[in-house]
DNA sequence: GATGAATGAGCGTTCATTCAT
DNA sequence: TATGAATGAACGCTCATTCAT
């Protein structure tokens, strides 16, 4: 996102010291800030809706009640709207899981029930927001690419640091070089494709609570088993 | 694809007898089956490598030394080079898994094994197909979506069968009424994105034999962990 | 020029020969040099008559009555046209210089007769030529400024050349370090100007006949003061 | 140049008579000339630089350090910033000519020490400007070519006038209808293109000072040329 | 069957200019 | 006066697709 030209960080947009600028300067910032929004709801909706590929700008200044102009304003091209995008989205998700994680001790139950909350919470309040980061972004040119890997890495970190946390309390920890890792991708991995699979391709939200307890079980099940064959070696 | 304007699956392609026509025809047979490979063969490189929207037709014919017109001859258009691409991928992943599986007595170790042979082989040998199964022909349009429903509907229930074909010979069924299908479904996208992470993020295929057994034996945790669930309600 | 997707120079449209080619082969040649210069006739009006910027692609398409697109097939962009174009009048004005320099036995009658060719034949027959190399590819971006370096810099080498050539006749040569060089250079920066002064703001093609005959006078007086400086030291 | 809406020449931001206005009246009139200087320079070096076309109104407003308000406040539009610009150069092209002219008492040494200046002043000390008109007013549109044209007519008034009154001094006078003009423009024409060739081109900016003195003696033997033809009939 | 020149709608992007504050 | 966010028409260019030869 550019402002005054130079493009800053989606996490700058919160004004850092409100002291420190005019009544108006304020005022300016907090309409820069829901314009932001509006453009980028916008695109979401229609990215999600038509896909990246078959939405014109236009379509979306359009959506967003704007000028082209305007779009580019705020945005450097049409890929830096899907790299804020996914931004947004992985932070959003991030909290998400982080604080149902931490509402439980940082414990096994903490890790379940962030599990939990990817599709109670996440998946079943922004199925556009998960077509987003799982469908239109996939495939896009470096930028967007880069930006993925970005935001896959920091919630694997994420995921790895509360496992560790969690087992720790259990006691054990993990048998191979690559087991850590491997879990945490894969339970990525799951989440994202049962998630695709439940939303897009079945269209089943309905029962997408029960299916996201059934995952998790999985997982968990999994974690066991490298648990356990740590634990007989 | 087509042949004399007709569009025919690729699994068509293969002649149905041959004493039903002349020598010249079979000629003309190999011959198209020949160029339909050179052209699925160049574009899926060029796919993987410059990515399906980056590439455009004439590439595609240059690099299969024919025309446009030759490549438009044998495919009525690009989406339905990347559908018969993802449909021969898929049919190539089934073989392979399904190979595995059989070879040690449809058990839970050829479950194993065809979890092994996902990586050892699939990813290993052609890590272009992985590309363009879990990268390019993702967002691109309802034709290829539906082609991609359909190869992981049909390797979800390999999955599936495999999964209750091996569990019957220990004794058990699962509880929950999603839990076969999201096993399946969990299993395949553990699958799909630890290839992707390691194949494209951290471009470590060296240890990719040691990551899959590690991807496997957290499957099979998982696995068991419904089982158990089941065995003790 | 693009031919077959590899940028060929305007010199390399005139076929090498005819006898490695067949008929239908030659038949292609042949038109693709045609649209090749109906396009460059289309852009040369346009670009004289409203000016390089206020003219679009589209509208020398059609004045070419060709599609946009089948422009972009013969020439990679807007500059190129330019490019190509400026080369061509280049190469026709020299021409036109040398023959009539030639026709006198390269002797100083000839070199006054190329003087007065350069207004008679080119400037009253091609005066949007004249706007184009004069006027509309002055201040263009680098390709095209560097075109332009490049064709005068022969301009300036065939004047002196003949110059030489001419002088040596007369039995003298140059004093200073940059004489010829500078007379050079002034005598086509004297066509330029007169040329433009007299068919862009004057816009008197009348007399124009009677202004060159003035200018080369002009010309050949600097010349001759440098000679004399030459023979007096 | 606007001033309240109106457009006032260059030349009248000169304040008529300072006691007809108050002291804060005077500030005022002084910080406007003063904004304007600084747009038109920031433009010069932009233009001279990257060429009008490639040079956005914020790139001019950032580097006068205004808003792009502003610098419209000052100037009707783009085009208009160039007409001032072109306007401001003519002008001091003019002045120095003339100092170096009368300087000599307007004579035929007067003339040469004139086409010194031209070089060792002007092309020297303002390649900028040097670049801005010959190069960058180029081609641009109806209203920029119209203040150019006048520009070239007033240097053109200038040389002839003063050709007129040196030559009085010799004693002679031309011989054909437009001789004199012609001579007036092939001299510009000289100047304007060694410049050029010089400056742009071989970027030999060192022996600028000995290349003046070859052209200026070359533009002195046309002269005397034409003259002479002029005595012989 | 094969060719490759031609099409043209559609796209992303720019930028001179305006105007509410 | 000064600001800078907003405008939107216009542009250059791409590329999947067609079709005469």
């Amino acid at each position: 996102m550019k402002i005054n030209g130079k493009r800053i960080m989606a996490s700058n947009r919160i004004k850092k010291n409100n002291d420190s600028m005019s009544r108006s300067a304020m005022r300016r910032q907090r309409e820069r800030e829901y314009r932001c929004r509006t453009i980028l709801s916008a695109a979401e909706s229609l990215f999600a809706r038509d896909g990246y590929h078959q939405t014109g700008m236009e379509k979306i200044a359009d959506k967003a009640e704007m000028s082209v102009g305007a779009v580019y304003f705020y945005f450097k091209n049409k890929e830096d709207l899907l790299v804020n995008m996914i931004e947004d989205i992985g932070d959003l998700l991030r909290r998400i899981l982080a604080d149902a994680f931490e509402r439980y001790g940082a414990s096994m139950e903490g890790f379940k029930q962030a599990g939990y909350a990817f599709f109670d919470d996440f998946c079943i309040n922004y199925p556009e927001k998960v077509a987003i980061v799982f469908r239109e972004s996939v495939g896009q040119g470096p930028e967007v690419e880069e930006k993925r890997k970005e935001i896959f890495d920091k919630l694997n970190r994420d995921v790895s640091i509360a496992l560790h946390r969690a087992s720790e309390k259990e006691g054990v920890d993990f048998s191979s070089r690559y087991a850590a890792e491997v879990i945490t991708v894969s339970i990525l991995g799951i989440y994202e494709r049962v998630a695709y699979h439940y939303l897009f391709w079945k269209r089943d939200t309905e029962n997408l609570k029960q299916i996201g307890r059934d995952a998790v079980a999985f997982i968990l099940g999994g974690i066991n088993n490298l648990f356990g064959e740590n634990r007989c070696s």
